[in-house]
This record gives structure tokens, sequence and C-alpha cells, in this order.
DNA sequence: TTCGGGCATTGATCTGTGTCAAGTTGGCTT
DNA sequence: AAGCCAACTTGACACAGATCAATGCCCGAA
């Protein structure tokens, strides 16, 4: 098991707590008890720590990855250095399905990451058969491509201040499937990430969070806001 | 059959010439011969005027669509009115599914587009016991999510002159795959469209064609351009 | 052959966001 | 408890691209 930061210990913990809490979310949410263990067999549980990547742009790809615990960004660069983060994985997500044979993005831990690490061959095999399990991984990547095009809208069409309001609007929501509804949206993602998903500068979006907060829209608080008037925010972020 | 331009004349005939000719592209082009005879028994080919459209933002969506011939514009508005283009589509492009039982984006047809249109129910009973047919939508999908995030980074990060040229280095090579290899790019959409494709504003696209023509990379010609150093300019797209 | 109307181009000016440069804050280390 | 460092905020100024306003160019209709 070459170059992981955390060998792959505890995987029976991992079993019965943690991961099963993703599970209805997850790829594998729909699989009868004996499919589920015989997917398990294929399964390595793998942890990363804190901004340490699971894969690269352009790497060679050999896996994919069911996100079980913890925050991921996925992004592109530039040869220059210029970074678009294309979003961020939240637990229940799947990663690493790419149109070639390399890894279309890069991904890396925002906090500490635990994933379900599936090699290709083997997931294809046990998938090629399943078509309850092809319609899931079809309904996983629609939803991923509807919210691709919502980003487009916002990054070609929206001012910074609805960028910035739409993102935390759709981020309460997100948040919201995992973690159940909350009055305090948390932010685990630094502003530099936050800029680079909108298409804007840190000092842009730091600009935009102080505005929001004197027009009494947020508070900004450690690691989130809250928001204080939900339906002039939300009005914000649809128009 | 409601509200169809042209009614569902002469399928004969496009079942023996212009539909095969994309087939190999689209989504049935793997079917057996048995199972595409089944399969073209529940598809309506359809002829759209130029600018009508195939479907809308938010109606229900009871119908999936394979693109035969001509090109459509899919998009999304704002309330205001401001609108961002998502993507252009081409012969053997597949429209209309969606997270959610409505259409997420609009269609329409740029000049004139003939399509295979499936009504969802009967098209969902064929494909549920077809592995190979989930796997090539499956396909699809993750081809149609790799160039919406190839186009995030690009609406996110990339200057004006950055976007047009990544623009028609993209579409040539789309182009490619249909007509194949040509000197000049045939540009079939207008600069209103390229604009809201690019995130731009229609005057910023004409001055930015012009620049590029002044340096000579491009020739502008009716309905399209000639690249002139294929060189350079795979260059200024790619960085 | 002229007229009309969309579409595209070009010019002049404005502005939202980027860039550059200090500060400030808060959490960790020692 | 002091000092550090990274992350964030704030201010002054610059500039890419938007906006506003003509003008040009085709092509189809009469």
């Amino acid at each position: 098991m070459p170059h992981l930061a955390f060998p792959n210990t505890n995987c029976e913990e991992f079993r019965c707590s943690t991961h099963c809490s993703v599970r209805p979310l997850a790829i594998c949410g729909e699989l009868s008890p004996e499919e589920h263990q015989e997917f398990e067999r294929l399964a390595q549980h793998v942890r990363y720590a804190p901004k340490e990547p699971l894969f690269s742009e352009d790497e060679v790809s050999d896996s994919v990855f069911s996100l079980i615990e913890g925050i991921a960004r996925l992004y592109k660069l530039l040869p220059d250095g210029r970074r678009q983060i294309i979003g961020f994985a939240l637990p229940g997500d799947f990663l690493g399905m790419a149109p070639t044979p390399r890894y279309s993005f890069s991904a890396d831990a925002i906090g500490t990451v635990v994933t379900c690490r599936f090699f290709k061959g083997p997931f294809n095999r046990f998938i090629e058969n399943k078509p309850h399990m092809l319609m899931r991984m079809n309904e996983f990547a629609t939803r991923e491509l509807g919210q691709a095009q919502d980003q487009m809208l916002l990054l070609g069409r929206r001012s910074a201040e609805e960028k910035v309001a739409a993102f935390l609007v759709s981020w309460r929501d997100r948040l919201a499937r995992v973690e159940g509804v909350t009055k305090t949206v948390t932010l685990p993602m630094g502003r530099q990430d936050i800029a680079d998903f909108l298409g804007l500068t840190i000092e842009t979006v730091s600009r935009t969070f102080t505005k929001l907060e004197r027009e009494k829209l947020i508070v900004i608080v450690p690691d989130g806001v809250r928001v204080l008037d939900p339906k002039r925010f939300d009005a914000l972020a649809a128009a």
C-alpha cells in the first residue's frame, strides 16, 4: 500500500460505526445486505491528514473513492498556477470518475478525511452486471452535472456579492443533508478556497463578507457565519 | 403530438440516411441490431426550425433527446434575464437528463435541428435491464461533466483573450468528431451566444476576435474563422 | 435598386474587481 | 507570557472588461 499517510488500520471499526452513518447517501446506499458484504471486500478504508492529496490531475486513475468523513476540495490548475475549485466533496460523495484514463482534476483533504477506496478493475467488474448500481451512478453523475451547470451560471453571470450569497446558501443546504439543519453555517474551508471556487480574489471575498455583515444579513463567527435574515438572504442568492 | 413545428413525417427516410451517420457517436451506438430495432420503435424523429425550443427550464421533463442533425444551445437564465449558455449540443449528443423531475436548463435549435425523442417512461424501461446501455449513459454523463469542469476553469480563471482562444480550439476539436478535420472553423452561433457562453459581453467578444486577427492568429470569414497559426493558437488556449 | 433591420464592429467612458501593501487577529510553540 | 506565523481584513490605486453610443455591413423584401 504505497504513499498513504496512515496505513489502513482499524477497518472493522470504520465498517460498523462511521461508515454506516453516511451509507444511505452514498453510492452503495441501495445495495442488498449480501451485495454490500461483497462490495465491502473490495474496499480499502483510507484516512488522510489535513491538506493531504487523495489524487492529482493527470495521474493515472486506478481508483475511485466514496467519501465517508470530512471534506475534500476538488480543483484544476492552469500552467501558471491559477486555480479553480470545481467543488467541495462531502460525506456520501463519489469521486474519481473521469472521461479519460487519468484523473481530470485534483482532490485533497481539507480537515481529516476518510474514504472508501476501490480499485477500478474490481469495481467495474462488480457494477457491470448490476443495473441498479449503474442507475445509482447515473443519478450521482446527473446530480453533479446539475451542480456544475449552476456553478457555470454563477461564475459567468453573477456579481461578487451574489456569488458569495449563493455560495453560502448552497453550502448551508448541502450541509443540511449530512448534519441536519443548523442556524450557523460552518465553513471548514479558508477564504482562499472560497475565492478560488467563486472565481474571485481573497480580498474581494473578505470585503464581501464584511459588507454582508454591515448590511446585517450575516454575522461572521469563528469557522463560519450565522445567517440573520434567511428570507432576504435567499432572495439575494437567487437573483 | 402537441406543439411540434413540423409533424413527424418521413421517419423512414431519417432512419436510413441521416440518423445512421451519427449513430456510432450517439447513445444508441453500441446496441445490437435487434436491440436497436426495439429502441427505434420508442423514438419519435422530430424536426425543429431555427430558434425553436426543444424544451425549457422548469418545464416538467417527460422526454430525453438524442441530437441527430444541427446544433442546439443549452442555457440557464437568471430572473433579470442574464443568460449563461452552458453548452452547445452537436449531433450524437444526448440531452434532457436532469437531477429533478423538471429540466434544469433550456435548449433551442440554432439552425435547423433534428432529434430522436424518447418519452422517459418507455426509455427507462428499455435501459433498466441493459447494463451496457447504462454504462454508455455513464460515459456520456462523465464526458459532459468533464467538459463542465473545464468550462468552470475557463469562466472563473481565464482572461477574455484566453476564453475566446480556448473556445475556438475546443469547438474546432468537437466539430472534427462529426465533420472531420477542416482548416476553417465554422461558427453557426452568433456573437451574443459566444459571449453568453464565455461570460463576456458581445462587445468584448467582437473586440477580441478583431485583436486575434490583428495579431495574425486567425482570419475572420463569413460564419467562422480560419486559424492561421495552430501552434501559437493552441498555446494561447492552453495557458 | 433601394430600403430596412438584424448583427457586428468600433470608440469613449465608467466601474467592479484585481493588485499591491499595510495592518490585525488568534491560535501554537516554546 | 511572549513571540510567531498563517489567515484574514482593510485601504489606495490600477485596469480589464462593462456600458453607452454610433456606425458599418450584409442580406432579404419590395
